[in-house]
RNA sequence: GGGCGGCUAGCUCAGUUGGUUAGAGCGCUUCAUUUACACUGAAGAGGUCACAGGUUCGAAUCCUGUGCCGCCCACCA
């Protein structure tokens, strides 16, 4: 045999060649494991659905973290002969990259979505995605992902769309999926409607109007926005505030500068009476909290914005102003007025939208929600604490996943947050006015045009909804697209064949483990419980691990626009993949900030350097042995050493303890076996007599093949290349554990 | 306004249920070096575990409070 080692290791070089090794053993695929004898039935199955990234997209750092996290998880679950699937997929990921297509077209060509229709346009999206496919999944597979490609799954495809209209048509018939007219957010830049979720926060300055609408108005009112009170229909006032009990129910028409407002004076308990002025002009087109109360009250309703943040008026010198520009006309001429009382500086929360950046401006719009209070129940519930037949929601359902201890989120603390995130949960907006995604499943009569999505009004509820089209060809498709999460929601089931009750869904179903961000846990991890609940009747996985953000060594966030963004596939190339790998996880506790720097990859990459170094030195000094030779003491403590380490790294393992696992590993392959039981043995190679050499041999060999294993699971593609020349004939991947 | 997390060696962070002289990596100091590895080895310096109380035989770890830093949630118009 040969016992020459070649003296460099060329992480690159091996990876692409161990990579394409492991694929054509075929056992990233489970069935082929069990078929060769790989699995043991008593190990018991375990499943991850790959969170997907986005086709559109490139690897980023975060997508490596996930990766080398989910890796570990599976490598560690086949070794120990589970039936071990990790199912991999892409996400459309609909208003991204819509717009990412767009904006590229409109470099190319100068021409919008608008001009090409909306066939032709989805064609380009097609076929952008399809090209750009291939360079994620090739990432994918370049960070060492033991994934079963046989099963790759896309949110789009066919087996997707089927399953996402069957799921909404089954929570349409359960009455969970309604159509309504009201205030909306809406996204004037992305030119859709987004859920409460796609906002964000910005923290601004922005100044603090007190005014009278008139002069002939009693009292005045305050605001940020004067440009919105074009449609105020009333004056809210708290009915315990003797400043204004005596107007309560008064009405009152005023001449807003040049607009005629008729103000109704309406009581509600919800108004402080310490802010502003105690009185709250009421704008029930463009606030959810004044549309709850036009709707108790019985107030009309006046939009003066449109979807383009435009004023809508009588006025001919502010229709068609952008809000702010309004805003300044009406305030001079309230100035001048006379009717403006007070001016103050003011830091507020304005909303944007997640994906554009866009303000958010709150409209009165026809569109599909999901109701989370209605009531219904399973036929059969396997979630504790949700008897089947008995009354339930989708809110309890989510809660009841969690609290019931059949879903555990690591880290605990999360818990609370997705509790309270249910707590605080309304009805869910689905429908987008965007073309790329799962176009919604209904149909309208053809004269019902005014009913489709621009509509201003909700007319006769005449649609059909179903899987597939209706009999009569000449209705009309509604032209809006699904909420991306409505598809991410079913991906653990609609991956394993759902609604179909198929072999996959039986075995793999609910998966073992969700792994992903914890900057995610709303948009995705809950709805995916909310879906699984009300579709299966049971949780989506048993397990969650979120894990944290990987951000620069100074703590900052990666971006392109910040320049520090680092690239995992630059750096794999540069310091192998095995070292990314485990500089993404040895001292990244789930739910904890990791902070990448490249000094931390290279450190990692001797690591490597050192495995494949030890390995030569055993290699170079292989002897033949005929049996097992005799130990002495201390070779005998370090194998019982080597024993009690083995299972301190199991056990971290089994309690999805990576970073512990991945440091001790570390820890003793290069201070304990390299630089103790190496050195220790050295000496029997140059001067010891042939039954010293046999045991250091037997020794050394015996360690570093069992250290392997360990390593395997973080260091997959080092670990790989030593042991085929140790075992040529075996595969790492599919040893042991044990 | 609520909630959560962090504050441990110069830097980045571990420290699982409270238990002996508090750990790692990087950095630093000194030494070693033609035979696995300089992408190395050996030895070492460096910490009142944010602060103040408390519980305990014993606290980085549990409790209370304070201070910074960060994050999440919330319709103060």
């Amino acid at each position: 045999m040969d016992t020459e080692m070649e003296p460099k290791y060329d992480s690159k070089a091996n990876e692409e060649r161990i990579y394409e090794k492991w694929l054509h053993s075929g056992y990233f695929n489970p069935e082929k494991c069990e078929a060769d004898g790989h699995t043991k039935k008593e190990a018991g199955v375990f499943s991850i659905v790959l969170p997907p990234p986005n086709v559109t997209g490139t690897l980023h750092i975060g997508h490596a973290a996930m990766l080398a996290v989910e890796d570990i998880m599976v490598r560690f679950a086949r070794m120990k002969g589970s039936k071990t699937l990790w199912l991999p997929g892409t996400d459309h990921a609909a208003i991204a990259t819509q717009s990412k297509v767009e904006s590229i077209i409109y470099k190319k060509e100068g021409v919008n979505r608008h001009d090409l229709g909306r066939e032709e346009f989805l064609k380009r999206v097609d076929a952008y995605a399809k090209e750009s496919h291939d360079t994620i999944t090739n990432q994918i597979r370049r960070m060492g992902a033991s994934i079963d490609w046989s099963r790759e799954a896309f949110t789009l495809d066919e087996k997707r769309n089927f399953a996402v209209k069957t799921a909404f048509k089954q929570m349409y018939d359960a009455g969970l999926i309604y159509r309504d007219f009201k205030v909306v957010n809406w996204d004037p830049k992305g030119q859709t409607v987004i859920s409460d979720d796609e906002i964000v926060y910005e923290e601004r300055k922005a100044k603090f109007y007190t005014f009278k609408y008139s002069a002939d108005f009693p009292f005045a009112i305050a605001t940020t926005r004067p440009e919105t009170k074009l449609g105020d229909t009333a004056v809210a006032v708290n009915p315990n505030d003797d400043r204004f009990k005596q107007y309560i129910g008064k009405e009152f028409e005023v001449n807003f500068v040049g607009t005629k407002l008729n103000i109704k004076i309406i009581a509600d308990e919800n108004v402080d009476i310490e802010f502003g002025t105690g009185a709250l002009g009421v704008t029930p087109a463009h606030s959810q909290i004044d549309w709850d109360m036009a709707q108790k009250n019985n107030l009309p309703l006046k939009q003066v914005i449109n979807e383009y943040a435009r004023i809508i008026s009588d006025d001919p010198e502010l229709t068609g102003k952008k809000t702010i520009e309004a805003r300044e006309v009406i305030i001079d001429r309230l100035r001048t007025a006379g009717l403006l009382v007070k001016e103050e500086e003011i830091t507020q929360n304005i909303s944007t939208a997640e994906r554009t950046g866009g303000i958010v401006e709150p409209l009165p719009k026809l569109q599909w929600f999901i109701d989370v209070n209605k009531e219904f129940s399973l036929v059969n519930s396997k979630i504790n604490g949700v008897a089947s037949g008995e009354p339930t929601t989708l809110k309890k359902l989510m809660r009841a996943s969690v609290e019931g201890g059949q879903i555990k989120i690591n880290p605990e603390r999360f818990e609370k947050v997705y509790y309270h995130w249910i707590d605080n949960l309304r009805d869910w907006c689905i429908s987008r006015q965007i073309w790329y995604g799962h176009r919604i499943p209904v149909w309208y009569p053809p004269e019902a045009d005014s009913l489709q999505s621009g509509g201003q009004e909700p007319s006769a509820d005449k649609f059909y909804v179903g899987v597939n089209p209706p009999e009569d060809k000449t209705w009309i498709q509604d032209p809006d697209t699904l909420d991306t999460w409505f598809s991410s929601g079913l991906w653990t089931f609609s991956t394993l064949g759902w609604p179909e009750n198929s072999e996959d869904l039986k075995t793999y179903h609910p998966t073992t483990v969700l792994e992903t961000g914890y900057d995610i846990i709303f948009f995705w991890v809950a709805r995916m419980v909310l879906m699984s609940g009300f579709l299966l009747g049971e949780v989506p996985f048993k397990n969650v691990y979120l894990h944290g953000l990987v951000r620069d060594e100074k703590g900052r966030k990666m971006s392109k626009s910040l320049g520090n963004a680092i690239d995992p596939l630059e750096l794999s190339d540069k310091y192998g993949a095995d070292a990314v790998r485990l500089s993404l996880i040895i001292g990244a506790a789930p739910g904890n900030d990791v902070k990448l720097s490249e000094d931390r990859v290279r450190g990692y990459r001797n690591f490597s350097t050192k495995i494949w170094n030890a390995a030569r030195f055993v290699m170079m000094n292989k002897v033949e042995l005929a049996e097992t030779p005799k130990l002495n003491t201390s070779q005998k403590q370090r194998i019982e050493e080597f024993s009690a380490t083995k299972k301190e790294i199991t056990e971290h393992l089994e309690k999805f303890e990576l970073h512990l696992a991945g440091e001790k590993v570390y820890h003793y392959f290069w201070h304990t076996f390299a630089d103790k039981v190496i050195e220790e043995n050295k000496e029997y190679f140059k001067t010891g007599t042939t039954i010293e050499k046999q045991s250091a041999y037997y020794l050394l060999e015996k360690l570093l093949l069992d250290s392997l294993k360990l390593l395997h699971p973080f260091v997959p593609f080092v670990t790989e290349a030593v042991y085929e020349k140790f075992s040529p004939e075996k595969l790492l991947l599919v040893e042991n554990w044990d």
